[in-house]
DNA sequence: AATCTTTTTGAGTAAATACTTTAGAACTAA
DNA sequence: TTAGTTCTAAAGTATTTACTCAAAAAGATT
């Protein structure tokens, strides 16, 4: 691996443990055993390196991982799949989450990366809760539309900062990306039509296993 | 006014103002016109000044005006009163919010105190919603309440931060508050009894209205 | 082998930051 | 008035931190 990735991958590491703000250039210089000096040469600077992580890798995890609205996907499966794009996201990158406004007011580039991003996933949740309604799987007026998909990503992008703020030092493993599917189902549920319900339900039903199953193995 | 809650107010603005990360104690003392070590007279270093906000301000803050459920307050204006005193406090102690996780994995005390106060404010939301269904205004699976209150802990917490990670160095004025107001309310829209729900879209038409002559002042 | 380019070293620095210490001023109560 | 206590100023210091730079090592090209 190139010099530059792994300043990236420690970078990320180090700051998920141990959060951004501990973490100097100089301890990740030293963690990865090369001089600051090296460091420098790849990055102008720490902020250099956090906009790159999410240029190169959180950005395109995000878009990349999107589910098209398509004829081939069922509705319901986008969801899941958009579920797992966002929450996969978070965890892997949830140094940068758990310090958002922060991390955005100091740099103004990253920002604008950050809005565009959300700007396009405003626009493909509310294409898949259309298809959701337009196949008479999920019921809700037009005008509550927007502030619905506000609500979700605002739940998908706080969820792990809410997590933290109730759970001393407890590890981040998988029941709290299930425990997060979970918030978002209940948020959905009662705009889910009668003639959706089953399907709902049952996936309800699977996420609750596995959420169980996660936190019987932690 | 005492030195030390001169350095208690100066520290909420600074910190407001300029985000606490970039605020240091001396910082605090010159613009005080005070010396540091007359700073560090009155407080141990500063986490012990950010303690002390919450502890003496903030805590106070949520817990007196939190309205407590009795016959002489209607259910639904509970709620309004509820929503009052929260964001009431996210406004005023906001460089406390936008940074919550990292706050609080600093300060094992401070932790300790926030999930105390969220403690109660889940017990008190919990006994509101259910004074509520019993009048018949709202209706839900007794399953799902304490999902339905944990998602309103979540908006109400982190709406602010959603929220500056939206609109680019936006002045935080009323709208920002009545903002979330509403999405409060389209939460909790789906679970208003027929009956209630005129009682419902008054208050939200009130909260609309509210919301956008802000926007207008602004 | 010689030359050019890229990468890396490691010692070093300027600025920032959290915090200390000593001494004296101001207030308080007997 | 005096003795005790509280408050404040001024001048620090030890550490941390982001970042630099000259020179050497490593790699590529001809």
């Amino acid at each position: 691996m190139k010099t530059r990735d792994k300043i990236i991958q420690a970078s990320i590491e180090l700051f998920n443990k141990q959060g951004e703000r501990n973490v100097t250039t100089n301890h990740i210089a030293a963690h990865l055993n090369i001089s600051p000096g090296n460091l420098y040469y790849h990055f102008r600077n720490k902020e250099d390196i956090i906009l790159s992580i999410y240029e190169e890798y959180a950005r395109n995890l995000l878009l990349d991982t999107f589910p098209k609205v398509s004829p081939e996907i069922k509705p319901f499966d986008a969801v899941i799949l958009y579920m797992d794009a966002v929450f996969q996201a978070l965890m892997k990158f949830r140094f940068f989450y758990v310090n958002l406004p922060v991390l955005l007011a100091k740099n103004p580039v990253l920002r604008e990366k950050y809005v565009e991003v959300q700007y396009t996933i405003t626009e493909r949740l509310t294409e898949m809760l259309n298809a959701l309604r337009d196949a008479d799987m999920m019921i809700f007026d037009e005008e509550e539309l927007p502030d619905i998909v506000s609500i979700l990503r605002l739940i998908n992008t706080f969820w792990l900062s809410f997590y933290q703020t109730q759970n001393e030092n407890a590890e981040i493993n998988d029941s709290v990306f299930y425990g997060g599917v979970l918030k978002i189902l209940v948020m959905i549920r009662p705009y889910i039509t009668d003639s959706a319900m089953d399907d709902f339900l049952a996936a309800r039903k699977m996420y609750r296993e596995r959420y169980n199953e996660a936190l019987s193995l932690a």
